[in-house]
DNA sequence: CTTTCTGCAAACGATTTGCAGCAGC
DNA sequence: GCTGCTGCAAATCGTTTGCAGAAAG
């Protein structure tokens, strides 16, 4: 966690930007969520974070390659941290609850991908930057 | 493709529903597109399609189990048909111009996937019930 | 002091909805 | 007729932005 918000400042820095009480809070919050959080489900762990604050540094953060914006199901954007400060994984989507938690992504499958991105390359000319695996259904609070 | 309209007349009946003109359009144009689309790319293509009957009908269409909503990388919803119509495909999905794509997935990568779900299943007690894998990197056309 | 950051309130834009008229049964 | 469908225009709501004051360097 240290480490994260070293590396943030830094990032931000690059960016000519500092690392503000507002920005560590959205940092550690993301850090220790199971998931990515919604806007509003970080407002609600930090009622006072303005939410036009919360907006506005998470695209800083996210221009600073410190967060990742993710498309979930719902009509919510989330946010984690980027994957080089939290690893590579993948979600697990609640169809019941709409809650979105990460699972580390498992070797076997990871190469399995990038076979498949290969065959793909080779086949349409399309380049693959990287993956999203989202695995939906039901969790187990849901079940 | 008439396929595809006798099975939604079929299942917009079970719903109380007709197949109506401006719904018989949006099926024609989800199923000759070579991806999910946007309303708005549905609307360049048919802009005698209300807005309004735009989105209502994708609504109805989706409750019937016909097409499906797709979250993309930008602020659009996109639409397709549902999986059982279209079969089970991944999406490329261009960074650059935000273009998707439909991709037939591979019998190896079900087969990673499928023991991964497994795993996590185990695991964790979420129950897989189907998944979404977006390979995102740079269409042929952006490169 | 200059520049960035903050919070309020107003603006934006994709999507949804109310309503009056039209079409299918 | 009754019920559902359509299109217009207005409302909704997550998100973005303008602006004036506070904080950092």
């Amino acid at each position: 966690m240290g480490d994260v918000l070293e590396t943030a400042a830094t990032r931000l820095r690059g960016v000519g930007q500092r690392l503000t009480p507002n920005r560590t809070t959205l940092l550690e919050t993301l850090a220790a969520a199971p998931g990515p959080l919604t806007i509003p489900a970080i407002r609600e762990l930090h009622p006072e974070l303005a939410q036009s604050s919360a907006y506005r540094n998470l695209v800083v953060l996210e221009e600073a390659g410190i967060v990742h914006r993710v498309a979930g199901t719902d009509e919510f954007v989330r946010w984690e941290l980027a994957e080089d400060l939290a690893g590579h994984h993948h979600h697990l989507i609640c169809a019941s609850c709409g809650r979105v938690d990460d699972v580390p992504a498992s070797a076997g499958l990871e190469r399995s991908v990038a076979a498949a991105a290969a065959a793909i390359t080779r086949a349409t000319g399309f380049t693959t930057q990287h993956h999203r695996i989202d695995l939906v259904g039901v969790c187990r609070d849901c079940a």
